[in-house]
DNA sequence: TGATGCTGCGTTTTT
DNA sequence: CGCAGCATCA
């Protein structure tokens, strides 16, 4: 074991106590657990990094090291990330530390870039061929609807969607449709799940088809069938190299496992606190049982945190102290003060919104640059006010994130001309462009064609050609039969002319670019023009198939970072990415922690939203602020909140509560310190969560806890729209906790404005006033 | 084949 | 409330 104690968080600067006669350049900059984590190459390790404390340095240093030391060779390390975003980053860190030989290095990637090499090599052992086609979610949902369909399930109680996530559900956990356990086999359509799972497998053969989760879980198929298979790889990887272990999932332990048998010389780094995937299949229990999975395991934590003042720290480390399940680190920093986390409370989203962009503007004018600031929201709803509210004050930002270039309905077009050429068995690409543009083969003539599929158990164009040799269908024969014959000379032409002249000879013969040329709309300029880019961005890859690959594997989304502008994200998509300024709105329970999350997921929901918490605080470098809003329009329908109990975790001496508005009023000394505890209280988001069992016994999850009691009927309270909902008169006579006596001077909603004998005048909700 | 009206849904998102 | 996806009709 590795003791953090080693290196006291005095000790700045030190002198390692054994150092290499001459240590290369690159190991002199790391830190001694670092250096640790580079330097001890034998057996599993995991290398606990904090937020902040350079985790990539240490991986690509690691990388470095084993090759300079020539330990291995480029080509028997196996390096994988989630993100292409972090594989091409390692990439280009390797290159900067040793050059040349970066070009060796084929096994660096993401897991599903991996998992397909590893395909695509042995795809016949698996029933596919190695030209397979990678669907995506909108071509899974499309399959299954049909598989669906053809079952004659009723659609709409047992819809697509759905059963696409508990398939994927399954693949994430290493389920083949035989492994599904029973307990599950009934969660759709009365036990149909299962048998869809397996038609739908079938069809993907038959497709030649392979979805995400297919990258992996075949992989382990093919890996567990054919064990000289197995055996190579276990011989080629000397070294296996993971990052953000505490993002994978069972399939991606597994197949780790496998690959990493023969030398068991496993890294993996990563942060149980960072972990907020679980949704998407991310198993946290994989990095928590790491020493148990891995015998003789080292751990190594990283705790030097090179990112963020102490009390951004302190803020951070004492909330998410609040989990349970945790590895534990204590993070130090040798930076000195600054800024504690601001906290402060706002009447509703809109004034977090104004407060926020004055707030940006002051730190603008003091000279400071808009790209240094970020705001970081739990939800996109949330984006809405901020985007407004920039757009008036003419703030540049940018939105992280948005819509994705390869999503477009025209680019997923013309993709699925290309595909039908590449792999002619993939129907879902050739239903896609079959009439579009129009070309007089309707519904009628899909639909033989997709019987005669079915009953020959093919593909469509294979079916196409059987049914253009008979008189089936004589009105759309003609079309069918130009269309077949144009896919076969684009094939055919494939194999000589470049694959970018291709795509326009495709976009011209189609006459996919005249349907858009034609097109009056607004926007159809615009689709040229995104197609026109297209094009241009096949230039960079090798062939067409290289292209497709790159396509179904990597969604870019890169943005011009250069631009002065604030960025608008989720938390999600920071994780990663830090700033010297952090806002962090929304800090109201049922949006965060999400009501969702507790509902269904319970405890674990709750420390998975405390995790984003931290993440969200560790992003910021120098400041932090947390904001809430007593009131949310959700829907268009006005809701009070209660400040989120992340709040009350905060350490209190690393907050400074921000209170321009005397909305709770201002002298609130420390934890629970923006809720009333008087007054009626109503919560926003209904629903009982089995959290109820939780042990958590703050204030902020007390509050909860007693509106739940006082009132089990309604939690929502969704009057406010209406002026008069409160049921207080203007003039009245009120008293409130606070401010004491006053009279009303008037009424929005649930909203106050009251003359106060002492106080003066203030807004205030009417669930925290009495009748007097 | 296109337009129109209705229903249901509304957290996070990569590959 | 606003949107997407679907069904229905002309």
């Amino acid at each position: 074991m590795v003791d953090a104690s080693e290196q006291s968080p005095q000790s700045g600067d030190y002198v390692r106590p054994s150092a290499p006669s001459t240590p290369p350049p690159y190991l002199a900059v790391l830190n001694d657990e670092q250096l640790k984590a580079v330097e001890t190459t034998d057996g599993p390790v995991l290398v606990l990094a904090g937020a902040g404390t350079g985790k990539t340095r240490v991986l690509t240093t690691r990388l470095a090291y084993l090759l300079q030391r020539g330990l291995a060779w480029p080509s028997q390390i196996l390096a994988v990330t989630f993100t292409n975003k972090a594989a091409r980053e390692m990439h280009q860190r390797i290159g900067d530390l040793i050059s040349g030989v970066v070009e060796g290095m084929q096994w660096l990637g993401t897991f599903h870039s991996i998992g397909a090499k590893i395909l695509r090599r042995h795809a016949e052992l698996v029933g596919l061929k190695n030209n397979f086609t990678i669907l995506d979610t909108d071509d899974q949902i499309r399959l299954l609807k049909k598989l669906i369909v053809a079952a004659d399930i009723d659609e709409k109680r047992w819809n697509a969607r759905h059963l696409v996530s508990l398939i994927d559900n399954w693949k994430n956990r290493g389920f083949t449709p035989e492994k599904v356990p029973e307990s599950e086999s009934f969660t759709f359509a009365n036990g149909k799940g299962i048998e869809l799972y397996r038609a739908y497998q079938e069809r993907l053969k038959v497709l030649n088809a392979a979805d995400f989760g297919d990258l992996l879980l075949e992989c382990i198929t093919l890996f567990q069938n054919n064990p000289d298979v197995l055996t190579n790889f276990q011989k080629r990887f000397k070294y296996v190299l993971v990052d953000e272990y505490q993002d994978t999932n069972v399939a991606q332990y597994l197949w780790l496992r496998l690959l990493a048998q023969e030398y068991k010389n496993i890294c993996c780094v990563g942060d149980d606190d960072q972990s907020i995937y679980g949704w998407r299949g991310a198993e946290i229990d994989n990095i928590l049982r790491f020493e148990k999975d891995f015998p003789g395991a080292k751990v190594i934590r990283l705790e030097r945190n090179y990112r963020s003042t102490p009390h951004i720290l302190a803020a951070a480390s004492g909330l998410i102290s609040a989990n349970e399940g945790r590895l534990g680190k204590t993070l130090w920093t040798g930076v000195e003060d600054g800024e504690k986390v601001g906290v402060r409370g706002v009447w509703d989203g809109e004034e977090e919104a104004r407060v926020i962009g004055e707030d940006i503007e002051a730190y603008h004018r003091s000279g400071r640059s808009l790209s240094d600031i970020a705001i970081l929201v739990r939800a996109s709803f949330q984006m809405r006010e901020f985007e407004d509210r920039f757009l008036t004050l003419s703030i540049p930002y940018r939105v992280v994130g948005g819509p994705r270039f390869y999503e477009r309905a025209e680019i997923r077009d013309v993709l699925a001309y290309m595909r039908v050429v590449a792999q002619p068995d993939d129907d879902l690409a050739f239903e896609r462009i079959v009439n579009k543009p129009k070309r007089g083969l309707g519904q009628a003539a899909i639909q033989t064609l997709y019987n005669l599929a079915r009953a020959r158990s093919c593909s469509l164009t294979q079916a196409a050609r059987q049914l253009l040799d008979t008189d089936e269908i004589p009105r759309a024969r003609r079309a069918l039969s130009s269309l077949i014959q144009m896919i076969d000379r684009w094939a055919a032409e494939s194999k000589t002319l470049p694959h970018t002249d291709l795509a326009e000879t495709i976009l011209e013969e189609s006459g996919y670019a005249e349907m858009l040329q034609n097109d009056k709309s607004a926007d159809a300029p615009g689709r040229l023009e995104n197609l026109k880019e297209l094009v241009r961005s096949m230039e960079q890859f090798e062939n067409l198939a290289g292209f497709l690959e790159h396509v179904s594997l990597v969604m870019e989304n890169e943005q011009s970072k250069s631009d002065d502008k604030v960025s608008l994200m989720t938390l999600h998509s920071a994780k990663g990415l830090e700033f010297p300024v952090v806002f962090l709105p929304g800090w109201e329970e049922g949006l965060f922690p999400h009501q969702r999350s507790l509902d269904e997921n319970g405890i674990k929901g709750l420390e998975e939203e405390r995790r984003l918490a931290y993440v969200g605080i560790t992003r910021a470098k120098e400041i932090s602020k947390i904001s809430f809003a007593a009131n949310r329009r959700m829907y268009n329908k006005w809701s009070s909140t209660l400040p989120s109990r992340f709040m009350d975790e905060l350490p209190a001496d690393h907050v400074e509560v921000i209170s321009e508005t005397s909305l709770y009023g201002s002298t609130a000394p420390n934890t629970s310190m923006f809720a009333e505890e008087s007054g009626p209280i109503t919560v926003q988001f209904g629903g009982g969560g089995s959290i109820s069992k939780s042990g958590y016994q703050n204030p902020g999850w007390r509050r909860v806890q007693q509106a739940k009691r006082r009132d089990s009927v309604p939690l929502i309270e969704e009057s406010a729209n209406d002026p008069t909902a409160s049921d207080f008169d203007l003039g009245e006579r009120v008293f409130h906790q606070k401010f004491g006596y006053g009279r009303i001077k008037s009424i929005y909603g649930n909203k106050l404005t009251i003359e106060f004998e002492k106080a003066g005048r203030k807004k205030v909700i009417a669930s925290f006033v009495e009748r007097h």
